[in-house]
DNA sequence: TGGCGGATTATTGTCGACAACAAGCCTTGA
DNA sequence: TCAAGGCTTGTTGTCGACAATAATCCGCCA
């Protein structure tokens, strides 16, 4: 069974909006089973609410494909298949590659630095081979987050973290064999932040369509192999 | 005041299905005043239904960025300025690239039979300067549409069709001078769906790019000037 | 006269109950 | 025995009412 987690953020105001953030969380991490059928009365007591502003979140997660939804009948989670998750890998190869060109153009020198400093410390885990999985894990969303956020676009941002994001993390979790390897991908991102401190927006879009490119190949050989 | 337009597609089901379409036309039409606020009560009547679906409506409309919402305050039409429209027609160029080279690898034969017959349509419209509005407005989006669903990628086609076109033709309802070009764009109409015939994924990527670079270069153009 | 504070009011957020629809089960007939 | 039809049941869809919050307005004080 899953936790809810909800009450943790007073921030969020609204009953809805937490049930979104804590749904959300739930069934990226796995905790719920994808493919799943809930019920929404179900939902709403391990919420902790009502079903009002519970069918407000699942609209919104609707909205995200987290949630499938068919009239009269109910909600299901999305499962991310492996045709899904290579659709994803084209999207993202396509709009990566465009903020790495706007984060050449538009990074602040503060964030440069930040990456650089993001960088390095990935190179020091990598060298003292602790925390493989954390790596690979986060700290390569890590760095793909500054390169988006850097491109200093809010509708590319708003896309990308928003709304892909949380379907490759999902099937990330899903995936245990998911694909892993550090070396290489650090490698890469070292010659991107190079492209991008040195202004050279072709370059830094053609190496991050690379890195992306790559990396969707290695997944589908391993899932074919 | 605008016309809610319910009740003409009997095909969804429920209140909350009906309301949303009703009102995304509705917002994108301009019908209802870029930026202005609206109360929940108001919509709900003007819509003929309760407030609860009204909500799960604006909560989808949320996620898709045609209004945004302040909790405990209330709701107020997005309206699109300048600089977030040059954000999306970044995106596009990325998105619509990558479309256009998936296109030129798994479009049919017959999707590419339709597309040029459109694009004949197109010329002849042209050629006897008839209703030059249509063929600029609805016209040129038929082309896109084209090809992005003959990129079979549908992550690719949801975001583009169901998330940012929707901004796009706000806009186009919103500025009355916004840039025609249609002999230019003819032409590299024609050009993009040659590369899509000869199956040059590389070419169709460049061409589809220059293409919506330049209409995005006319517009800033004619915004500074 | 201007600014600050409290009360008012209108709006949003939430909840419980009722209605409507779909799926599953049982019965009945061939 | 199987299929078709209706019924039952559980779910979702919808609505109205109440509670809570924020903006506004008015009065008071410096």
């Amino acid at each position: 069974m899953y936790k809810p987690e909800i009450d943790n953020d007073k921030a969020l105001r609204t009953s809805a909006d937490r049930v979104f953030e804590a749904l959300q969380d739930a069934i990226v991490r796995g905790d719920i089973p994808p493919g799943s059928r809930v019920g929404e009365t179900e939902l709403a007591e391990r919420f902790g609410t009502s079903r009002g502003p519970l069918r407000e979140a699942l609209r919104r997660l609707e909205a995200r494909r987290l949630v499938e939804r068919t009239p009269h009948v109910g909600i299901r989670i999305a499962s991310l298949g492996h045709a899904a998750l290579m659709e994803i890998y084209y999207v993202r190869e396509a709009l990566e590659g465009m903020a790495a060109r706007l984060a050449a153009l538009h990074m602040t020198s503060e964030e440069l630095a930040g990456l650089k400093r993001l960088l390095a410390t990935h190179e020091q885990d990598e060298a003292l081979k602790a925390d493989m999985a954390y790596f690979q894990r986060e700290g390569d969303l890590d760095f793909h987050y500054r390169v988006i956020q850097g491109s200093h676009n809010t509708a590319l941002t708003q896309l990308l973290i928003g709304e892909l994001y949380h379907r490759i993390r999902m099937y990330r979790y899903q995936i245990s064999a998911y694909p892993k390897r550090p070396q290489k991908a650090f490698g890469e991102h070292q010659r991107i932040v190079e492209a991008i401190e040195a202004r050279d927006g072709d370059l830094a879009e053609m190496l991050m369509r690379r890195h992306i490119s790559s990396a969707r190949q290695t997944i589908e050989k391993q899932q074919q192999g």
